[in-house]
DNA sequence: TTTAAGTTAGTGAACATTCACTACCAGTAA
DNA sequence: TTACTGGTAGTGAATGTTCACTAACTTAAA
């Protein structure tokens, strides 16, 4: 599915502003003064407001997929590639709130079902990298295997969703990625191989 | 703020309807055919929409602060209060399924700052209950003291709203309470007191 | 007789979408 | 050069629907 360059715009504007009046703020209306034309000019670019978002959310994913891809692939070390896996996305954050917006939107869950499969889809991008550097840091025995690599990616993935709902939360204002980059070093201390004392 | 009978049946009824169909569901229509009568009967009860999910909210809240409490109160040592604080929370979603999409509707947070206060006030409760149990486990050293009591604190709210979440993406299908039972046991053997085994 | 809890029948505002129409640009044929 | 043709990207007005909410009335119980 190609994009055109109008219509890369409109996304762009439409997540701009979920940033900054969530799901209930994205009307064509507004839509339509923040591209600076009149609302029906939107529908010469998609066919209705449905495909805006389910443009918008396929644009993330496969964006995802390949930024996820390419961060990590020239490191070795299964730590240091989770830590350049959640850097990458941290950044991209940064520069881009508004896709956050779409991801944790539960609102967005409920509006139509591609929508809802469209989110599921990133999630489950995420989870499939996640999984690939978690079961090579167990095979080096660098991460414990007392749980399994989903069960850790499980728990690693729900950390950073906090985390980043957090950040949305507070408006935005602390350093997402120094937090962030504080959870991870928390997290692998606790996945790293151990035994009890007891 | 005293919640008469017909209110309680009132925020019953906006529940049932978040589960089934989301914030975007919860309209004064649909709540007024729940209930089985007009729309206008239900400012007889309430100011407004707002004052609705409000109650709801705090309704919620204190509920929840009062369960936690008396969950954990018999209970010596912090690795079975936490299992037990989590097992009401599983059993009160299970049988209150519409109040679990209330706290994690991020559509909710956008519609009023009062209403994002009451969530952070849920957010808080429950933090509040599993801080007091954390510190009391790395006191009695059961629990690691390599991260903080709010960093842990962090980490296992994080799994849990996910775990809460996927239970609801898969339209409330698996057992939540078995598969959280697991979980609960996988977060207890990552936050034992351990000894890094390089 | 007052009050609580319901009714019917409306309100204006906001919503996504469609309509006929236009300005502008590129290519092409006379 | 000029005139025709088609495509792209816009306009403003209007559509029907849904929204939260309100005014005025009825009924029945205390």
């Amino acid at each position: 599915m190609e994009i055109k360059e109008r219509q890369l715009e409109i996304i762009e504007a439409a997540g701009e502003i979920l940033t900054e009046s969530g799901i209930a703020g994205l009307t064509t209306k507004n839509l339509a003064v923040k591209m600076g034309f009149a609302e029906s000019a939107l529908y010469r670019h998609f066919k209705g407001k449905e495909e805006i978002i389910l443009t918008m959310l396929r644009y993330l994913s496969t964006d995802m997929d390949s930024r996820l891809a390419n961060s990590t692939k020239d490191i070795e070390s299964p730590e240091e590639k989770l830590k350049a896996a959640f850097n990458n996305q941290f950044e991209f954050f940064k520069k881009n709130p508004h896709f956050l917006v779409a991801i944790f939107s539960d609102g967005l869950l409920e509006e139509s079902k591609s929508i809802n499969e469209a989110i599921l889809q990133i999630m489950g991008t995420k989870r499939k990298h996640l999984l690939q550097i978690i079961q090579q840091g167990q095979k080096q025995k660098q991460f414990t295997d007392a749980l399994s690599a989903d069960e850790l990616a499980h728990i690693i993935m729900g950390s950073f969703r906090l985390h980043m709902l957090q950040w949305r939360l507070s408006g935005f204002t602390f350093d997402l990625k120094l937090k962030g980059n504080k959870l991870m070093t928390n997290l692998l201390k606790l996945i790293q191989p151990h035994k009890s004392i007891l």
